[in-house]
DNA sequence: TACGTTCGGCGAAACGTTTCCAGCCCTGCT
DNA sequence: AGCAGGGCTGGAAACGTTTCGCCGAACGTA
């Protein structure tokens, strides 16, 4: 019974009569398929398919069926049967995959992943709590191996769900108050503060703040090395220089033109986020005092450096970033079970001349 | 018997002690624990989690139990045994997802499958065929019910051999020579012609060409605008002006620099991508050239229109295209089975000042 | 009251794979 | 020559879910 399927090497091209990719019933070819065609067992084409050793002699009559049928392994199927249940997927949620910022920390996740072999499952939530759980249920049905989140700081409970249900879970640029749950960002606190020691260097006492959503944990971090800095540098923070709450490029533009209308306008301007250097710049091109009022931005835009002047930018390396969140997530996953770790990178201040300009005597 | 596990609507907090998440092996809790919990049968929880009707008093004790027990439907085991074999999961292929064309595009095919409540797994290529082949293997492994791809070019038959396997797929921004596979493009020949008429008309007569790696259909079609345009316009096509296979910012602006060192230098440039624009207003500003040479790019640039001049380039709609190319996928999901189609959007000329440079005397 | 019909719940089969286990053959040793 | 042991192989169970077929209860009608 068994000799009359097996093929001795030779492909019978009766057995089956689909040249590839389907067999006779529209159905794709399955691991069974593969077997009946090479008369072995389900379980042999299974190993060799996995790389397991297997006797040279069925291992090729295997291959070769595999290769007629058009075979491709299913491997949500195999997944689900597999001891280790690894579906070799991970879930990256962004605040916005548009943005160059996101995309970078996703090409640097992407790349990390790539090398153990792991795909990427992404979404954006647009700050929207909502939209984050959303994306937190369906990562978890589909049971990703982790997950790396640049949270927006409204469902920190979600995370340390998933963590709990056994998801790794690192947050990536941003913190979380789930107290265990592992994190990477920059010391932004620090980068900021230096900026606004270098804006008083120069002769500013007028420096304004340009800051995103206060519920984004690096906006708030970057308020308080604004507020510190002015501090240590013994200057006044003015209130009505303060504004917050600015998301995306227009509504910067708006409050910077608003706060150079002010009787005693800024002299330097300090903007806590990447669209809002954009707006705060375009505001300050129209009224042509891009020369003359200071401009230091948090992270670093594609043109800056061909802008005239150039923009000053905090930098932070994306690509670290994503690589250590990366890093973290790997370790967790190889079994590590230690208490959440957080890492923190340097920025890097990149002086391209509207970071330089000094006070002006009287404008 | 079944009696004795039923609760008659109370959930008896012996049966399960694990608050949440896990079931007492530490294994996530299943549909079956579900049901014995709730006292019922498996197929009624089948029934609840998908929406399907269900006594209401049945239906509430199963919620009930499944809260408690912090179950979570397993997709990948759903999607296997599911008439349909769905995973509403798409696969994208992207140049490089850190480009922030790639990630516009990633953007709004996401916005899409998110509406069909798809959700996207993501990879670049770097244009390597090895890679791209790759991808998509992986994603037919993983039962991708469609594939959007910016294709390198040099993989049509692995295209079209994940459509003939079943699987859905549309080529953006790109067209490949699979015959049968969806496209949706921009009308890259007639963007880049009309590009070099503008030029001509204002006295340029020394255009030069700068041009991605000739393996990339867009890169092809863009070249081919370009000598369409200076036929139409009775102009001579210098070879000397025309440099083709740069790939990013460096190669670009390491040609600029050569042309512009030229005896008969060019007196404008057009660049087909939107690193070589970058590369080529480098050049352009290391020699102070950027208000005489004239400049024109394919596909716009975040901050182009803050530089001084602005740099005028060849606009095309991300989100549109993106949009586009999830909607002729998702008709192919919902059974649409006709000829291959192909979507062509028009370009948008958006003048910045560099584009409207007119040809010098004489440099 | 008896019978036919409908409805909804239940257990079991099935999806394609991996893993377990029993059996086989071959080798090597006594 | 016989037996123990090891390595491969193949059938079957299992993963968590959906779907199928059946059965019992409830209801309406004669």
């Amino acid at each position: 019974m068994r000799g009359s399927r097996r093929l001795h090497g030779v492909i019978d091209p009766r057995e089956k009569t689909l040249s590839s990719e389907h067999n006779d019933n529209g159905r794709r070819s399955t691991m069974r398929d593969v077997a009946t065609m090479a008369g072995v067992g389900i379980a042999t084409v299974s190993r060799v398919v996995n790389g397991k050793p297997v006797t040279p002699d069925l291992a090729e009559r295997v291959k070769r069926a595999a290769e007629l049928l058009g075979y491709r392994q299913d491997l949500t199927a195999s997944s689900l049967r597999r001891a280790d249940r690894r579906t070799h997927t991970l879930g990256l949620v962004l605040e916005d995959a548009a943005n160059p910022f996101s995309a970078a920390l996703h090409r640097a996740v992407e790349d990390a992943a790539a090398e153990h072999g792991m795909l990427l499952l992404a979404g954006s939530t647009d700050e929207d709590p909502v939209r984050e759980r959303g994306l937190l249920k369906t990562f978890a049905a589909r049971r990703v191996d982790g997950l790396i989140v640049v949270p927006t700081g409204q469902n920190d409970t979600d995370l340390d769900a998933a963590r709990r249900a056994g998801t790794p879970v690192v947050c990536m640029d941003r913190r979380t108050t789930a107290p265990q749950v592992d994190a990477v960002t920059v010391d932004n606190r620090a980068g900021v503060q230096a900026a606004v020691k270098r804006l008083h260097a120069a002769g500013h006492r007028r420096i304004a703040f340009l800051g995103d959503l206060r519920t984004i944990w690096t906006a708030e971090e970057r308020y308080a090395g604004f507020v510190k800095g002015l501090a240590e540098a013994g200057c006044v923070l003015h209130r009505s220089l303060v504004r917050r709450d600015l998301h995306g490029v227009e509504a910067a533009q708006e409050a910077t033109r608003e706060l150079l209308a002010l009787a005693h306008a800024p002299t330097a301007f300090i903007s806590g986020q990447n669209l809002l250097t954009v707006g705060a710049r375009m505001a300050l091109q129209e009224l042509r005092l891009q020369h003359r009022v200071a401009l230091i931005g948090f992270d670093d835009l594609p043109l800056a450096g061909l802008l005239e002047p150039g923009i000053s930018v905090i930098a932070q390396d994306h690509a670290a970033i994503g690589r250590e969140a990366a890093g973290l997530l790997f370790d967790r996953l190889d079994g590590e079970r230690g208490p959440a770790r957080h890492r923190v990178l340097p920025t890097r201040y990149l002086a391209r001349g509207s970071g330089e300009i000094p006070a002006a005597e009287d404008r």
